[in-house]
DNA sequence: GTCTATATAGGGATAGAC
DNA sequence: GTCTATCCCTATATAGAC
């Protein structure tokens, strides 16, 4: 994979109009506009609004009227694209467990060996939180605000990023190359790490921490913990 | 300290009714109710229920009717206890962090050797944590909904606790014991590892890891890491 | 496909009885 | 010290014009 945060940006080419460009595909059953170029323009700004307002003082505390006032489309006008409210929790964050997943596998699954394995997936994850901090940043906050069905399914998505990295250590453990440690334990403080950049990002900043010197952080932590 | 999370409990013995007493106590001013064994009683049923609902669906999505019903008490008594709906979060969190700090100190200060204060310190975060879960859950999910001025005080406040650590890893290393790590981004990441513990904290029963499992699993990651 | 206007419900907060 | 009744506002959601 790519050497820095830079080269992955340029790798991955990520734009919001791609991701909506997709969500938009995925959930043209929902979205009762049909001609793409238009429902693609208006979901970036929809969106867009939506993770600025909502990261800023909570997504119950936003209302519609706010939305519609900051991504300038009227309130009636939204409601071509949503049913209600809480679709667009579901929206967002579906699509980004999603595009996570994908993109994880894309850059773990062909490095072979186990310590390489694992430093990609956690450039990966801290790189791709970087792209969409706001994105990150909603789906963490606002998981458990949503109805016992959607929660459970968010959670089973948290858990199969999880899974990616514990299956990475039992990998190293069954190849020799980690200790014998908790593999299950050891990928869920990880997690904690890695989900720590998006959200305490402003404290980062602070400390002059960039992401790729948080990646060595994370990696030295992990090889002085896990490696032979 | 305390050898383990059972002694630490019967060692602190902390219950609602103390905590809700000093809360009362340092907010006589702002509650209108002035006998201290009927403000305290309802403060505990307030305060419970508003644990419970906000940490379920989101302090906005808790109205306050809701919370009348569930902590068996009218709508307008409530509005003796608080000015508004908002009080309540000041009201908990302030109280926690005050909490948190103090019983740090009490537990790290005695240790002089650097690395069994750090573990100290690990454990005093993860076994109050453990005793006030829905305490600190709520003061996380819900600090970023504050106004500004009050959302400074938390980001301050959270900062104090983070230094907590990082003045024992800087002592560790000016002693010698521990190699000359960023002792800032080493507490950073360590906070987000014991925030971890509060956070998903039903993840972890799912994985049958208990308290003091998950304190000894810091320990080494931190004594791997840090130790000269 | 997007707008304005409006229906309907439920929110926070207060007044004043007990 | 606690309750009931109520004020007033803003929320989500929809209807129907353009």
């Amino acid at each position: 994979m790519a050497e820095d945060y830079e080269s992955f940006k340029l790798d991955l080419s990520l734009s919001k109009t791609e991701i909506c460009r997709e969500l938009f595909r995925e959930n043209a059953n929902l979205i009762r506009i049909k001609k793409e170029h238009v429902a693609v323009g208006n979901l970036v700004r929809i969106i867009d609004s939506t993770l600025r307002l909502a990261n800023g003082g909570g997504f119950q505390a936003m209302s519609l009227r706010d939305l519609s006032a900051d991504c300038g489309m009227s309130l009636g006008g939204l409601y071509a694209y949503i049913r209600n409210k809480d679709d667009l929790i579901h929206l967002i964050q579906r699509h980004g467990f999603k595009l996570t997943q994908r993109t994880m596998l894309r850059y773990t699954e062909p490095v072979a060996e186990p310590r390489e394995r694992l430093f990609a997936a956690i450039r990966t994850h801290l790189y791709l939180s970087e792209l969409m901090r706001a994105w990150f940043y909603f789906s963490y906050m606002e998981a458990k605000n949503l109805p016992q069905q959607e929660k459970r399914e968010a959670v089973a998505a948290e858990l199969a990023i999880e899974n990616i990295l514990y299956d990475i250590i039992e990998q190293g453990i069954a190849a020799g190359r980690f200790r014998d440690v908790n593999a299950r334990l050891s990928a869920s403080v990880l997690k904690a790490m890695l989900q720590d950049w998006y959200l305490k990002r402003g404290k980062y900043r602070r400390q002059n921490v960039d992401v790729d010197t948080y990646a060595q952080m994370l990696r030295e932590m992990m090889d002085r913990y896990i490696l032979a």
